[in-house]
DNA sequence: CCCCAGGGCCATA
DNA sequence: TATGGCCATGGG
C-alpha cells in the first residue's frame, strides 16, 4: 500500500530536530504520533484521510502516505500542506538579525536555531483548541481536546494505532452543551465550541471570508465578534491558521511569564508595554512569541 | 486552604 | 470604559 516517497528539500535555517522537540516536548497531543524521529498525523486532502508518515533526514523531508495511494494532485497537495504546516518556505534569517540585535533575547538564535512556527492549517480545529485552553492549564487543555477528539474525530487504525483527526466542524455543530459536559467541558467552553462550529458549518465563518478581508484590523474585528473569541483567541487564530506575522497574542499567561523572566516585565503587562517591546521585531512577532513560548519548556 | 493556568463573557456602576 | 465575578479542573 506504501506509495512512492514525497520529498521536499530542507530549507536553510531549518531544524528537524527542534521542530519534533517542540512538538514532542510534553503534553501528549492526540492529533499526532511522534517516534523514531519521524511524525505522524491524518491530514485532509481532496476528501479524503491521508496518514502521512514525516521524516527529517540530512537534507530533505521524506513524507508517504501509510493509507493510500496517491494521485498525481494528491502528491502537490500534500507537499503544499506540509509546506506550509513546517512554515517552509519562510526566510527566518532577517527574524534571527533582530534577535541577535537584543541583548536579552539573542541566544535564542543559537540556542532555538532552527526552530519554525508549527501552524494549524485547520482553522475550526485552532478556535477550538483555543476555545478549549482559555483559562486552564495546557495539560488539561490537551486532556480536554483528546476527549473530544477521540469521541467526535474521523480515525484510522494502522499498524495497531489509531491516528485521530480533529472533529469537522458538522459533527460538532449538532452537539448539545450537556454532551461536552459530559468530557467535562465548562458551560461556556461547550457553548463557544458548538456556536464556533456552528457558524464555520453553515459558512459564515470560514478562512476564506477571513482571508478576503485586507487588513489585520479587519480579521480581528471580524472574529472577535463571534461570542467566545477575544483578542487572544483572534490573534492566536491569525498566526497559527492564517500565518500573520504581526500577531501578538496580548494577554497570553505563557507570552506574559516569558516576558517576565526574559525582560524584567511585571505581571500583567499592557498592550502598549508589549507593543513597545515588540516594535524592534515588526513582521515579525508572531515569530517572537512563539521563540518566547519555547523559552517556558 | 490558597492561587494560577497559553481568556472571555456578562453584570454592574 | 472599567472592574469584578464566574467558569471546571489540576498542580503547586
Amino acid at each position: 500500500m506504501k506509495t512512492k516517497e514525497i520529498r521536499i528539500a530542507i530549507p536553510k535555517n531549518f531544524s528537524w530536530d527542534e521542530c519534533l522537540w517542540y512538538l514532542d516536548r510534553n503534553y501528549n497531543d492526540c492529533l499526532f504520533h511522534i517516534s523514531n524521529r519521524s511524525i505522524t498525523k491524518l491530514v485532509p486532502v481532496n476528501g479524503k484521510q491521508l496518514l502521512l508518515q514525516v521524516t527529517g533526514t540530512n537534507g530533505e523531508l521524506i513524507i508517504s502516505c501509510l493509507n493510500e495511494k496517491l494521485s498525481a494532485t494528491d502528491v502537490h497537495e500534500v507537499r503544499d500542506h506540509i509546506t506550509e504546516w513546517l512554515d517552509l518556505d519562510r526566510d527566518i534569517k532577517p527574524f534571527y538579525k533582530l534577535l541577535k540585535a537584543n541583548d536579552q533575547l539573542a541566544f535564542m538564535a543559537k540556542a532555538y536555531a532552527g526552530l519554525r512556527l508549527p501552524g494549524i492549517p485547520d482553522m475550526h480545529e485552532a478556535l477550538c483548541w483555543c476555545i478549549i485552553g482559555q483559562q486552564i492549564n495546557l495539560t488539561f487543555a490537551h486532556t480536554l481536546k483528546r476527549r473530544l477528539t477521540e469521541q467526535y474525530g474521523a480515525s484510522v487504525s494502522h499498524e495497531g494505532q489509531i491516528h485521530y483527526a480533529f472533529p469537522s466542524p458538522e459533527i460538532l455543530a449538532g452537539l448539545t452543551v450537556d454532551e461536552l459536559k459530559l468530557l467535562q467541558f465548562s458551560t461556556r467552553k461547550a457553548e463557544y465550541v458548538i456556536g464556533v462550529s456552528q457558524l464555520m458549518a453553515e459558512g459564515t465563518l470560514s478562512k476564506e471570508k477571513l482571508l478576503q478581508l485586507g487588513t489585520y484590523e479587519e480579521r480581528v474585528a471580524s472574529l472577535v465578534k463571534v461570542r467566545g473569541i477575544g483578542a487572544w483567541t483572534a490573534n492566536y487564530v491569525l498566526m497559527k491558521s492564517l500565518r500573520m506575522m504581526q500577531s501578538i497574542t496580548y494577554g497570553d499567561a505563557g507570552m506574559n511569564k516569558a516576558l517576565q523572566n526574559l525582560a524584567g516585565f511585571g505581571k500583567n503587562p499592557s498592550a502598549q508595554q508589549v507593543d513597545e517591546y515588540f516594535k524592534p521585531f515588526k513582521g515579525w512577532e508572531a515569530y517572537l512569541v512563539f521563540y518566547l513560548w519555547r523559552t517556558l519548556s
